[in-house]
DNA sequence: TTCTTATTAGGACAAGTTCCTAGTTAGGAG
DNA sequence: CTCCTAACTAGGAACTTGTCCTAATAAGAA
């Protein structure tokens, strides 16, 4: 049961990691595929699960129904736009520990902010 | 442009007031629909957003391809469970303020934990 | 090289969500 | 109270995202 290093996990990871945006699984797959057509769909969502699973990667449930993935697993945290929709990094914070742990065994804690980028600010104020 | 009072809008903001889970909108549909037969799925999601926009409700961004939603918008923090996708309600937690802000105007904060909850930690121990 | 088995391509399928259209209705004007 | 209009709705089609299945492929050990 040992993995096996394959050309499309390389394409994959190397293609996430050149990415300071942080991509959803389409839009990922649809620049991986623009290159490399024989890389299929399944694989890319497969992989991308097997990544996040073994922490090579990052998985953001940030909103909305979509899954977005960073390469970089540095603690950090992010900001999306509330208009574009658009997902940037933001340098680590510190949070207060929890009172309550509702019984749960806490693994991992995520902080995303809310609001609008330069872009669309810029767009509404005219 | 003004907005109209009609019992969908009642009936789906009373339902999701009613509930101390954090239903995804296809539970929150099934549930209004075995009581209010008459009223569609499309109204269900279009009132949900509404409401999410003008911030009359929360929508969770928590993980997965799932969209959840909180009628109590009271600041707070939410964990989720990794095993069964479950959210529960935490205490707010405190968190630093950030250095950078990336351009943002930041209008939020929410902080998601994630890990085990009870249940499924009791169902791993066997 | 040979063999085992992890991995892949491709497509079917499933779930969640949005979009479209004709019909309905809230609520202000008369 | 009635009329009118634009906001809203039901229902379903269509789309997006993600998972699953199977036969074919290929990584890497022997």
């Amino acid at each position: 049961m040992n993995a096996r290093n394959t050309m499309q996990k390389e394409v994959i990871r190397s293609t996430l990691c050149s990415l300071t945006s942080h991509p959803t699984a389409p839009m990922l797959y649809e620049l991986i595929h623009s290159e490399h057509p024989s890389i299929s769909r399944s694989t890319v969502y497969r992989v991308l699960g097997q990544m996040a699973e073994e922490g090579t990667i990052l998985r953001l449930g940030v909103a909305g129904s979509e899954n977005r993935y960073d390469g970089t697993t540095a603690q950090h945290s992010h900001i999306r736009c509330r208009v574009c929709g658009r997902v940037d990094d933001l340098p680590a914070v510190e949070v207060s520990p929890v009172a309550d742990d509702a019984g749960y065994s806490i693994e991992s804690c995520s902080v995303v902010y809310s609001g609008v980028c330069p872009e669309c600010r810029a767009a509404q104020e005219e």
